[in-house]
DNA sequence: GATATATACTTGACATATAAACTAATTACA
DNA sequence: TGTAATTAGTTTATATGTCAAGTATATATC
């Protein structure tokens, strides 16, 4: 039997959670029209400054790269959740901005999410989940 | 600003880690011609008894669906890193065994594998590693 | 101020996952 | 037995996400 080391292991377990919980959140987000991923960029949107920011720094603060980015906002855009705005001296950049139908279903989804996230972890210890999420947060900037 | 529970954080914290694990580890184990998945697949296998499972089994162990595995196993098959074989009682099983070849690019890649992850977690403690390594494990079985 | 480089974003080609529907085989039980 | 339910796996249709290349604009340097 091949032994692994806790770190690669950790990021075994890092694979399998999330493909679960991105199942499980997707079939319940899914009542609202919504994709996990969606609800991570209205959430995202939702408490940046002005209920706005450029794509890039979208991309950079949920793991995706700039393409993803694009395509995911595409259908968002086309039924009113978000809208695009430009910026005066700058025309490379289009920000995109939380509609107010994004803002309603934001709103809604999160408190599905909540329910989910809560029901889940019911069983760990809040202190252990904001420690161990510090760590994953470290995880998600660490640059090579 | 919208506030959120530890629990839903720890979550979203979650998705971002593992779209930039994925991403690393894919680009890392190009060398091998397999992405993290196959990695984690071989590394599964070897692991079985006998280096074998069922499919349905695989799927679980790794959090994927049945068709996500067909998928999967389908071009590892096609190169030889894995093979096919039948169930003597029950014609509906089929199995899958680590091939020679897979088990060979799973050493080599595995060494990869570890110095990726053992390079990202450098600066945690490895006993919070461990400690969030089994809560990532009891969310990949929580039940609903 | 011309040219090279960098930045922001989009698009085309491709890979990967899922859900739902399907086939085939096994098991339960009336 | 024979029929219903369950189980294992695959296929179809579709969505999502990446990389590499392309467009447009801005900045740096000589």
């Amino acid at each position: 039997m091949i032994s692994i080391s806790p770190q690669l292991e950790f990021f075994l377990n890092i694979a399998k959670a999330q493909a679960l919980i991105a199942r499980r959140f997707d079939v319940k987000l899914s009542l609202w029209g919504i994709g996990m991923n969606d609800f991570i960029i209205l959430f995202q949107l939702s408490r940046a400054s002005g209920e706005k920011m450029r794509r890039i720094d979208l991309a950079e603060k949920i793991g995706f790269t700039a393409s993803g980015v694009t395509r995911l906002l595409a259908p968002m855009e086309k039924i009113g959740l978000v809208k695009r705005e430009t910026v005066a001296h700058d025309a490379r950049v289009s920000l995109v901005a939380l509609a107010p139908s994004g803002k309603r279903i934001l709103t809604e989804a999160l408190e599905n999410a909540e329910y989910i996230s809560r029901e889940w972890l019911v069983n760990q210890k809040v202190a252990n989940i904001k420690e161990l999420s510090s760590m994953l947060a470290a995880v998600g900037t660490y640059t090579f």
